[in-house]
DNA sequence: CATCTGACGACCG
DNA sequence: GCGGTCGCCAGAT
């Protein structure tokens, strides 16, 4: 299966923001399958440009085993996103992406929340 | 075709 | 807050 939609949402999620696999199953109509995601994300192509460390699970909190999740936390610390020890504040830092999702008409409601 | 597993999510105890 | 279970989809065996 191409995930190329997932790949392109995550590379539209902006600098300095996380989005949660739940976002990107709802926001792709893949309902339930956050692990369908999760699993495109680990299929993800390394070294493509894919800020995959910006994709993390509910409620803002990494799943990923440690060497990963430090990983992620490091880049996500130099993107400018304050990690609260494993857990991400939404409230400022959750994107999504059914919102920001390409303002086609006009700017709408660019508001988060 | 059946079964298990997985970088998930929500619910329950 | 933590751990276990079920439901979801997709891929591998």
């Amino acid at each position: 299966m191409s995930w190329a939609p997932v790949y392109r949402l995550v590379k539209r999620i902006p600098r300095g923001r996380v989005t949660t696999y739940g976002e990107l199953a709802k926001a792709l109509k893949l309902r339930g399958g956050a692990r369908a995601v999760g699993y495109a994300m680990a299929a993800c192509p390394n070294g493509q440009g894919i800020p995959w460390h910006r994709v993390i699970g509910a409620g803002g909190r990494l799943l990923m085993p440690e060497p990963q999740a430090l990983k992620q936390r490091k880049l996500l610390e130099t993107e400018g996103v304050a990690l609260d020890g494993a857990r991400v504040d939404m409230d400022a830092y959750g994107w999504s992406p059914v919102k920001t999702k390409k303002p086609k008409t006009k700017g709408k409601r660019a508001k988060v929340r």
